[in-house]
DNA sequence: TGTTAAAGGTCAAAGAAAGTCAAAGTCAAA
DNA sequence: TTTGACTTTGACTTTCTTTGACCTTTAACA
C-alpha cells in the first residue's frame, strides 16, 4: 500500500471517529507518518474533494489546522441535483467519484453502484473517439441515474 | 510450454491461493519470470478476459498493481454461458430479450435489469455510427453481466 | 504597531508503475 | 510452402505519487 492510501485511511478513520469531521495539523500528521507536509495536501486534493463529498477548510499561522468534513446533503433531492448539474460532459473520474459518493450516502445499492461504474468506465469506450467520450458518458450517466429512481 | 502459459498458470495459482483474487505487481512478476513487463499485459488480455470469467482492475503510479478476480462460475453458469455466447456483436432486441430472460429466472434483480436495459439501449448510442452499435453493446453487455456476478 | 515565527499553500520536477502498439518471431495447419 | 493465429519484444505513453524549494497568511509578542 502506498503512502497516499495510508494517509487517506488515517484521515477517514479520524472522520469516522469524529462525527463526520476531522481537524488535523498538517506538519504534525506529516511527521507522524514520515512524509513531507505537502503530501498531505496531495492526498486531500486527490481524495477529499467536493465531488467525493467533503468540505475542506483551513487556517494558516500559529495554531493553524486543516479541517475535513464529510457532508450530507438532503438525501431525497441529491440525485436530481446531480443529474441537473452534470451538463454535457463528465470525466470518468468525476463520474466515479459521484457514484462512490452516492453509494456512501446509501442512495445507491452496491449492485447499482457496480453497474453504473462499469457502464461509465472508459474501458468500455474504446470504440469512441476520445473527444466524445465525456459527452457520451454524461448522457449514459444521467439516464442510468434516472433509471435508479423510477 | 511457452512463456505465456507459464505466466497464466502462475497467475491461476495465485488466484487459487488468494480466495479467487490475485494482486500482482507487473514489473516484479515480469522480473521474477524473466520476461518483459508488457508480456504480462498480453497474458491478461488473452486469457483473463470477461469471457474467461475474470475481472481485471489496475492502478498506475507508485504502489501500482494489477488485480485479477475470478467470478464464481458455478453459481452463475447461465450468465457465463450467455457471456460466452454473445460474441462480437448483439442487437438491442436480443440484449433486451436476454435481460428479461435472466430477470424471469431471478438471476437479475429488478434494479439490475433496469440498469442493464438502459445501458444497452440504442437510445444512448446516438453518438455512435450505426455500424458499430452492436459491437459496442456486446462489450458493454458482457462487462455488465460480469459485474453482476462479483 | 511592526516583526517574526509558525503554520499551511503551490508548483514543478523526478520517480514509479502500468498501458499501448506495432514489428518481428514461431509454429502448425491448409 | 504459404498463411494465419498466437507470442515475444521493446520503445514510447499515460497516470499517479513523492519530494522539496519557495510563497502566503496569520497569531503572538516585542
Amino acid at each position: 500500500m502506498n503512502l497516499s492510501k495510508e494517509i487517506a485511511d488515517m484521515i477517514m478513520q479520524m472522520i469516522d471517529a469524529g462525527d463526520s469531521t476531522a481537524q488535523i495539523r498538517r506538519n504534525d500528521l506529516a511527521e507522524q507518518i514520515g512524509c513531507v507536509p505537502s503530501q498531505i495536501n496531495y492526498v486531500i486534493s486527490s481524495r477529499f474533494t467536493p465531488e467525493h463529498g467533503y468540505i475542506v477548510e483551513s487556517h494558516r499561522g500559529g495554531g493553524g489546522y486543516i479541517q475535513i468534513t464529510r457532508v450530507n446533503y438532503d438525501l431525497s433531492t441529491l440525485k436530481m441535483h446531480l443529474i441537473n448539474s452534470i451538463g454535457d460532459r463528465i470525466s470518468e473520474k468525476s463520474a466515479q467519484a459521484n457514484v462512490v459518493n452516492l453509494y456512501d450516502k446509501q442512495l445507491l445499492t452496491k449492485e447499482q453502484a457496480k453497474l453504473i461504474l462499469c457502464a461509465t468506465s472508459d474501458k468500455n469506450y474504446k470504440q469512441l473517439p476520445e473527444s466524445s467520450r465525456d459527452e457520451f458518458r454524461a448522457e449514459m450517466f444521467k439516464k442510468l441515474l434516472l433509471a435508479t429512481m423510477e
